[in-house]
DNA sequence: CCTTGCATCTGTAGTCGCTACAGATGGTAC
DNA sequence: GTACCATCTGTAGCGACTACAGATGCAAGG
């Protein structure tokens, strides 16, 4: 089944449903020059090659790692020159890995804050909102 | 020095010192009515009161913890109506709780990820980049 | 009174990474 | 041939700001 559709070529909606990405968003990365102008058929939809498809789950994949377009775009580029750079890679992967655990640290400091926020006010009736009360206080 | 200002009133960079809401902001927050729009000069220039400056850092303190515009809005409503209903704040505050958790949830395991490709990466001198097999191959 | 020079003004456009239309065609199965 | 889904282009919207440009306001020093 995969491979007629390969013969032919996969057109946009096979894309989307092969790596998850929303059928927008591959034009969109086309049109950002993420992904290549594919080839057209002779009334002018997309057919992607098996290449293109493997391109795009790269892309899926490491969105979902959280790197940036521009990171992803380093990456592709390199690649696309045949000149991938493992030292330069593993910076950036160490480096965005740096920025996902300083997230983290800063979400932890949110929920310990919210949770005596919201511990306050589970405790009783009280006239006026507390939370709101800490919300408004000076300092 | 607070007390001469305060008697005049505020203006804006005043608001942004003191807060350390980006003047900017500022403005925007009026535009999209979450701030009141404030007395001007004879010149046109802006005038804030001291509860206007409360009110700004009550929106600053809810964007630190992660609440959204529309979230501060609905709780600012409340006080505005002299309605805030406490157990109407304490559910919004659970739920974006929830959230929060979800995001450090999601993040550890970006965290998992990311470290066990580096992990790969550093190991020796590969002859092609590890990290970019990993993100290429399919499934 | 006048100048200097920072503070503030309005309005618009850009950021990131999509997402959501509208209205017009393409392609395919019956 | 026709029904009907897939795809097309182009543009505008999201959230929460941020960044200008070009024009004034205002307070202190000479």
């Amino acid at each position: 089944m995969a491979d007629i559709t390969n013969a032919r070529g996969y057109p946009i909606g096979a894309m989307s449903r092969e790596t998850g990405v929303n059928i927008e968003t591959i034009r969109y990365y086309e049109r950002i020059e993420l992904m290549p102008q594919p080839d057209r058929t002779a009334g002018g939809n997309r057919q992607y090659t098996h290449d293109q498809l493997k391109r795009l789950s790269f892309i899926k994949r490491s969105r979902e790692l959280g790197f940036s377009i521009d990171e992803i775009r380093a990456m592709l580029t390199m690649v696309d020159q045949d000149g991938v750079s493992c030292g330069e890679v593993h910076a950036m992967t160490v480096e965005h890995l740096g920025s996902v655990k300083e997230k983290i640290r800063h979400l932890k400091k949110l929920e310990r804050a919210l949770t005596s926020m919201a511990a306050e006010c589970a405790k009783g009736d009280v006239p006026d909102c507390p939370i709101i009360e800490t919300l408004f206080d000076e300092r």
